[in-house]
DNA sequence: CTCTAATCGAGACGGTACGTCTAGTCTTAGT
DNA sequence: ACTAAGACTAGACGTACCGTCTCGATTAGAG
């Protein structure tokens, strides 16, 4: 795991203590941890620091804000097993994608992301990271696999892919934000309608 | 507009000093205001109360929490211009409701619906009220328009309805919640998409 | 007993409903009741108005400040059993007095009279009428305690009568206001100190 | 003067940054000229932070209670010059001091003595510390200068000690506490009382 | 036997201070 | 140069009372 995806650290390392790894580890561990358990806006750095064991001025030294902080536990702590297996048919792919997806949020680690998401809405630098490091990624393997069902002729040559992919992820999270259940049959309904405008006849 | 849409008040008027409206009215026009326009988590009572001129107890008196303050500040200021006249031509009309609809969230107003979601993630209480106020209402009206386009044989008859609704608002909102903006091109090109799988061949 | 000694009320009496005595007597009872319970500076007009069943603006209608409800209710409430009588050996009327004074206080109801002199600090108006109501009139009987000791020729005629109540009554205060014992004994050794000065020889 | 009378503060000296005397002193003052400059119970911790220009959390760390607040201001600003000198003549000496003492509170510094006493009724600690920092050693000093009277056989050899100083003081404190006049004359006339007494024959 | 005027109860309202919590900054000592 | 510890400024939190106010309901005596 690299130091850090979100902070240049390639400073060419001068004189003085290096920075400790585990307190890192330790702090990000934490603010999931915290994450996952108070979902009622317990999340403080002054608490972060407590369950890490880690004084309060060493957070601050490393992450200036919250909404980073948080962001960055997500990304290092947030791992959805997606199914971007493309297989031989697009539609089952497409199918198990959102399947796999509404799962991984359905669970207390939905909450985490969702928390994420609204600390976001206070915080455009939380905003923009969560959308190029988490987003945009999951945006390109996605439409990867939609496309590949495309060149087999098997969805419409003239799909407006990543309105597909709005539409899709979009729902998800709307449910997820509005507290409401995410389950498997629901996403399978989801994705019929969608695929019902996407295979060709 | 009836006093409150979240309290009943309906109780004889007993006795006691009235309640004063003129305060209300302060309250959450102080409170739209301040979500409007400070977007960086800027919204504590102690400013709506100074904003409105008014007792921070009266405040916490009427507002239990601040989520149930800024939703109900919501709902009595975000009155969008939605379109849900279904017309002849229920492409047209569906298309014209969600272009509506992403015009209403573009603006600034657009930030205060967002803020309320983020307030909703650590609050419960507010994410009911803003399912059931809200986001209900507005589904009912745009399933009836869709519902409308099926019986004109439109539209598929076997047409998954609410799931073309998750995908459409939850395609919204999305964006507005990731700070990407909600231009009418882009409102046009879902519509197009969701069109796709929606009408009869 | 008088409607009130410390407020006149000899209006000429006219039309309209005439002051309720049975919530002039629940309020003090209820006010005397609080002073007795809670000496942790637990006496407000809210707990009050709860506790006498009352509503809080017919106390504000009665009694201007705290401080007077809290005399009120002292002067109501507080009747020591003190012991004025002379007999014909004034040295033993003179220790009585003391111990009486002395024992009076020593229990809960010291610690009344303890609140009402604290609140005093911050009320000249109560300080006034504790001097007057409660204090002056204790001192008058005294004096003429001893004063007939003098005439019987048992104590000096040169005696400064109100020095030797000052220093009588003050030190029983002092211990009261710093929370020391004032048991029997105590009160004794300090008539026998007093009255080293005060017989003739 | 140490640190602080109240606190044991000999530890070791860790780490973390060292408090600021300079906030101490400022908030004791602070304290002390509120006690002061307003007697109708405008002493309150908002207040003393707002004049000493400290935050008010700061206060709150320090002095768990606004009664040990003001206790400790008193005992760092209240330094009455009291007359302890025995010389050869004890009369006079017992005379000078009490007269000292009834100087020392007959200014504003005595209104500020008379609160502290007022808030000691409502915390048993206030009123410990009061005792055992201020009352006893003025207790202590008396005494030795009455015992000294005593073995110069100028008082009489059986004299109570506590008792006089239990009149002495408590005389003096009773007319502080009803807002008597404590002029030099009406101490002389005490002193005489007390004397008449104490003195052998 | 109604009118009328004061009372009492109820509760809203603008305030002040409370004591707590968290955010950030700063200053030391230790590694 | 980093970490740990902790003092400090700043300010919002939610609560408790304060004192004022506006009502409705009640309760006598006066007309």
């Amino acid at each position: 795991m690299a130091k850090s995806p979100l902070v240049v650290t390639d400073v060419p390392r001068g004189a003085g203590r290096p920075r400790s790894d585990a307190v890192r580890a330790a702090v990000l561990a934490a603010a999931y941890g915290l994450l996952l358990e108070t979902p009622l806006g317990g999340f403080s750095i002054e608490a972060v620091a407590l369950r890490a064991g880690v004084a309060r001025t060493t957070i601050y030294r490393w992450w200036p804000t919250k909404g980073l902080l948080a962001i960055e536990s997500f990304l290092d702590g947030f791992k959805p097993k997606l199914s971007y297996t493309a297989g031989d048919d697009p539609e089952k792919a497409f199918r198990k994608l959102l399947a796999s997806l509404a799962r991984a949020l359905s669970g207390p680690d939905g909450r985490v992301a969702a928390s994420v998401v609204a600390q976001a809405q206070s915080d455009p630098e939380t905003q923009r990271i969560f959308r190029e490091q988490f987003s945009d990624p999951l945006r390109v393997e996605t439409s990867k696999l939609i496309e590949a069902g495309i060149a087999q002729g098997r969805f419409r040559a003239d799909l407006d892919v990543p309105r597909v992919i709005d539409a899709a992820v979009g729902a998800i999270y709307l449910r997820l934000l509005l507290g409401q259940t995410l389950d498997a049959r629901w996403a399978d309904s989801l994705a019929d309608m969608l695929l019902g405008g996407m295979v060709t006849r």
